[in-house]
DNA sequence: TTAGGACGAATTGTATACATTGGTGAAGGT
DNA sequence: ACCTTCACCAATGTATACAATTCGTCCTAA
């Protein structure tokens, strides 16, 4: 299609002449970074249609990359996709924003422990850094990279660990508490991962695995009661609340 | 392509006329539970080529479908997609497995301790109704029925912990255990899972966490064990082995 | 006036045509 | 005889054409 030499939204695309040309094969790698990445940052809110037609042009691929790119969204659970309807930015419900903590627990928490044992320097010297940059992004009130950093946090550790399934199954459940934060958060959220990132550091750096445990725990529990306060802000089973009276 | 009236394969799939029409929707449903099937059934081995012409002619509809299905498998790990060259059956390394099993004992004892505090009479009665159909299985030496049925039990496991993220996540991981039994099993192997899993059952319905935990550990340590005598099998590193001399 | 249905625009689902890549093997030069 | 080169083939990657579905709108009839 970019040989049309008058299409002017393919016509950067196309004019990767003289750099090195990026060859297509990677297209939708790219494509979903930058869609992960803006619902990742709530620059896309949850429930937000993503139309298969409009991202396609917006990226100047066609209609197949982008479906691609949504599948693999959606398996991620950041996408809901829904038949013949399209697909949207996921809208976790609060059962679900439950479970995920729960798994949160219990995947970090062992995550941890191993951690505490095998832990090195170097592995400290990056998540303290981590931290560091944390704090400068709250002195800056950059609220968005905040969120991104205390994820790269979690992640950051559950790569340590050095089991790749295992930080596979952290980066999903962080991107997806990403998401339960857009919708649930209380707008007066007190700012709580910083001192408690550091209390998990903390104990890491001391080899003491039940604290860093407690630590860890301690620090998602806060997280979740965050978001639990708001109960139930949505949905109302009709079905149920005007029941026909038999 | 299913106009073609002789085509055998194709023609149940047209023939929407009295049935129930099976919405076209979900045809990519059906072929990935049919592959996936395959897969976990060791119907199809690790490294098989899965060519997009072939299954799409197979199951009578477009390479589109076939790409999706294969793309959602290679998301559950069971199929790598190689750029340029295609589908083949996944072949999990020695340390990939290791990791799914440090995964899976780490998950799946979770579970279960969260199990034996919540558990009712009728999970019970499901487990040990999956528990009798091993058994019979295993007196018939109906071999792939006793795998589909072990794996079956741990699928429900997680079911019955009411967590539906911690439950996909040890379907994927029981899914890969099988395509590791595919790649490593000794042959061997000792009819393990049988009394195992029974030892689990017994701690739940005792309501004994701790016995539980012990339990459920010692079968997945024991299920590795089995496979990790074969440590070196496969493919050797020439360019170390014949590192030409400095 | 309103319930009901038919048309139409917009969007997704599927199939197919075209482009590109990777490999195999034959031809030709050294 | 061997290595290089090139052309062809088969299979994947991408775009596009076509079919099917949804939903809004408008028109008609009671």
């Amino acid at each position: 299609m970019q040989r049309v030499p008058g299409a002017t939204t393919s016509a950067d695309k196309s004019d990767r002449s003289g750099v090195a040309r990026k060859r297509a094969g990677r297209a939708d790698e790219r494509i979903h970074s930058e869609i992960y990445a803006a619902i990742i940052n709530h620059q896309i809110r949850p429930a937000t249609p993503l139309q298969e037609d409009a991202l396609a042009t917006a990226f100047g691929v066609s209609r197949t990359i982008i479906r691609k790119v949504l599948q693999r969204l959606a398996h991620e659970k950041l996408v809901d996709l829904i038949p013949n309807k399209g697909a949207f930015v996921a809208r976790p419900s609060i059962e679900e924003a439950r479970q995920v903590f729960e798994a949160r627990r219990g995947v970090e928490c062992i995550l941890i422990e191993k951690l505490a044992a095998t832990i090195g320097d170097a592995g400290i010297g990056r998540l303290t850094d981590l931290l560091d940059a944390e704090a400068e992004a709250l002195t800056r009130n950059d609220k968005k990279r905040r969120l991104q950093l205390s994820g790269d946090f979690h992640l950051e550790l559950a790569a340590l660990a050095g089991n790749a399934v295992l930080r596979d199954f952290v980066q999903e459940l962080v991107s997806r508490t990403s998401l339960i934060i857009a919708l649930y958060e209380s707008p007066g959220a007190v700012p709580c991962s910083q001192s408690e990132h550091r209390d998990i550091i903390d104990a890491l750096k001391q080899r003491d695995a039940k604290a860093a445990v407690r630590a860890m725990e301690h620090h998602l529990r806060h997280i979740e009661a965050q978001i639990d306060l708001a109960d139930q802000p949505s949905r109302v089973d009709f079905a149920a609340l005007f029941k026909p009276v038999a």
